[in-house]
DNA sequence: AACGGGTGCAACCGCGAATCC
DNA sequence: GGGATTCGCGGTTGCACCCGT
């Protein structure tokens, strides 16, 4: 026995829809609130399935929506739950009061991805680059591990020449096919230290923030912007310095790791325990939210890297 | 002006969980 | 208890718009 379908796909209208749809659907639930979708269309005069219409209403016409630009402490917050959460968009979206998981959904794959990716950071793990190398090099046999390692050099080149032709320095010195270079994925960050002009991003305690490369939390704002080079001039490119502030500076990859998973779990099981504790404050309050994150948005991307130092005032909303 | 590729967003699909009867 | 139904979620698709050529 197959699956029934939500609805019959006959004389069910689908696709964009029209103001009229929506002044219809919005007056009606205005009226009669959500309660059983499959008969809402039908009662609100819409050729639309029960589905469909629960959609629009949830992802756009809902009147607690916001629908502007992400700001910088959204996306903040995006990253710092997905780097605990993964693809759990409700649950991220949870925390961003008048933001839908479709929201979210969206702005992560069409945004988000590709600015970690161009960190040099992997948007799966949240992990640098070069540390994910690092771990295949313990599983991997030496043969495959030199394949892999010669291939992600050759993803990073453009990074690296880029950056070294700003600070002018001789490319010549730097041999990418030398089996010194790319047979071991530790020499990504040596050659970086050591031919990039030792451009270490001090903060002052000798570590680089990874979120600090501007006047706070800057990465995609307008303070720091990577991405967009020209703002970055005399510095390292925002992609190897975060690259490196992420991960390159611990002097082990297994201590950081190790580091890295303790503050995992511990984040994950507070938010697992919020999810059971089941939901008390829905949508939490803006300026609130505002407020909490302010507090915290020093710390979430701390001076040693960790990227799970999420403290449990961080969930402005319990998970339902 | 026309075309093509890239991007962003709305909407759809299918599955599993929750709820109803 | 179990089947039917509804709901919620994450992945994917389609399309309008923008921009460079």
């Amino acid at each position: 026995m197959g699956r029934i379908p939500c609805c019959e796909k006959e004389n069910v209208k689908r696709g964009q829809w029209t103001p009229e749809e929506d002044n219809k659907l919005a007056s009606y639930i205005a009226q009669h609130g959500t309660r059983n979708w499959r008969l809402i269309p039908k009662n609100a005069g819409l050729q639309r399935c029960g589905k469909s219409c629960r959609l629009r209403w949830t992802n756009y016409l809902r009147p607690d929506l916001k629908h502007g630009q992400f700001s910088d402490a959204e996306e903040h917050i995006i990253v710092k739950f997905h780097s605990v959460l993964g693809n759990r968009w409700s649950l991220i979206a949870a925390q961003l009061p008048g933001r839908t998981d479709n929201d979210v959904k969206n702005y992560w794959n069409t945004k988000l991805k590709k600015k970690l990716s161009g960190m040099g950071i992997d948007p799966v793990t949240h992990k640098p680059f070069s540390h994910l190398m690092a771990e295949i090099t313990t599983t991997l046999n030496p043969p495959q591990v030199s394949h892999l390692a010669e291939a992600a050099l050759g993803c990073f080149k453009d990074e690296m020449l880029h950056l070294l032709t700003k600070k002018r320095v001789d490319l010549n010195q730097i041999n990418f096919s030398s089996p010194n270079h790319n047979h071991n994925p530790n020499n990504f960050n040596q050659i970086v230290d050591n031919e990039a002009g030792k451009m270490k991003l001090d903060n002052g305690n000798g570590i680089m923030k990874l979120w600090d490369m501007g006047n706070g939390f800057s990465y995609g704002s307008s303070s720091s912007s990577f991405g967009n080079d020209e703002r970055n001039e005399g510095s390292a490119s925002p992609a190897v310095a975060a690259w490196r502030g992420h991960g390159g500076i611990r002097t082990s990859v297994a201590e950081t790791a190790a580091a890295e998973e303790e503050e995992r779990r511990k984040l994950k099981g507070e938010v697992m325990e919020q999810e059971e504790i089941g939901s008390e404050g829905g949508r939490g309050d803006g300026m609130m939210m505002r407020r909490q994150h302010d507090q915290h948005q020093q710390h979430a991307f701390n001076v040693d890297n960790d990227l799970w130092d999420l403290q449990a005032d961080d969930l402005i909303n319990h998970m339902v």
